[in-house]
DNA sequence: TGTACATCAGTGAACGCGCGTTCACTGATGTAC
DNA sequence: TGTACATCAGTGAACGCGCGTTCACTGATGTAC
């Protein structure tokens, strides 16, 4: 196990990366990071950092770019898993697949959710572009289930907005939850995103709000 | 217009957390606000903020409550004036309200979304607090117009729960949305309201997801 | 393979700066008589 | 009403501190011959 000069570079780069990562799970917001700080917390002297980062924002942004990736590579997986026996079930694996993916990565989660509406218009755009993916792969994931199964086509991608909002919604909440506290949420996020498609598919059909449900 | 030594105090601290507001309205983050930072901006010496908050984190809180008075005091009027002829026109006009309230109290909106994952556990809670009577006011309103117009009753909370997540998302995106993309968005998300209620009566009325619809 | 030179990740010292906080002080407002 | 004293919101100066950034330097790694 010989490494180059290149590698040992990127190995220092994420080891910066890392360490920034380890600052925002003890709770620490992306804005109130501080070179040094990371430095410190790397076990590197400051102005290494301007080896690998030009500033902050660049470094902000190498972490936004990896959270955005693992969000994406933990959904993907899950849905390379979801063999959809009964809709409601598939629905209830997504939700429990999602708190997994939370619990493991916390401070991940709370970046994106958190510079979502953060400073940087560029690292704002990021997030939003990686999320709108996100839902338009649910919505495939709802169009294939439904034709699969000989069921009429509903408003899929409005009907998984409205689902990844409220997962995000739960997520947020389920952040300050303790583990038990998380399971009975799981059921009603589960059941949250069934009215969601259920109500996709009404609205599809036609029927109104106002009116007396069909049976 | 006499005022008391009692009353200029309260104006100066109203000053000061005008002030704060402003840097946040600038689109800076709570967490990066700085005393000095803020009296300058308040045209205050320094100093001066302490005989109004205890530390930057007292301020903080102000911050917070006054969003989180405000984004209520916003919604409930709102409620007032509710006239539901029909109730999808009554979620378009919700979140046409929510539209109106994110635009006039952008940064309070930002605020409190941000801070709902932010560093202080005590303002985390204050802010989940608010937004729990939020859904469950909302859930009233849902239970008396099914009550008014003799539907069946639907589980009411978590469809609340689940359109207040719904709106939210999207008033996350709003911010970055020029005033017609807004108006496009608002179509979609009083379409995903409707889901959400039309899937909380077919919930309650025993469809399941996989079946087949009933007309 | 050995040698001479180039590259460049990482360092320690130093810089100027704005920060949060303290302190003694000012002077307008309020209170007691 | 007038006077003497108390209160206290706001101030300017000063403190020590950690920040981001620059710079010349080191020494291991890579390259050319």
């Amino acid at each position: 196990m010989t490494i180059n000069r290149a590698e040992r570079k990127a190995l220092t780069r994420q080891k910066i990366i890392d360490a920034a990562m380890q600052l925002l799970a003890a709770g620490r917001g992306l804005d109130s990071l501080g070179l040094r700080e990371v430095a410190r917390q790397a076990e590197l002297a400051a102005p290494s950092l301007y080896n690998h980062f030009a500033d902050l924002d660049s470094l902000g942004l190498a972490l936004v770019d990896q959270a955005c990736f693992r969000l994406r590579a933990a959904m993907r997986q899950g849905r390379r898993e979801m063999i959809v026996v009964d809709p409601s079930q598939g629905l209830r694996d997504l939700a429990e697949r999602f708190l997994t993916y939370l619990w493991e990565n916390e401070a991940e989660f709370r970046l994106l959710i958190q510079q979502r509406l953060g400073t940087s218009a560029t690292i704002r755009r990021r997030i939003r572009g990686e999320l709108q993916l996100l839902v338009e792969e649910l919505a495939d994931d709802v169009r294939s289930v439904a034709e699969h199964r000989g069921l009429p086509p509903l408003a899929g991608l409005g009907a998984a907005e409205a689902a990844v909002a409220v997962m995000f919604g739960f997520g947020v909440l389920a952040l300050d939850m303790t583990p038990e506290q998380s399971r009975i949420g799981l059921d009603q996020v589960a059941a949250q995103l069934s009215m969601v498609f259920l109500g996709a598919r009404a609205l599809s059909s036609g029927v109104k709000l106002g009116e007396r449900p069909a049976r």
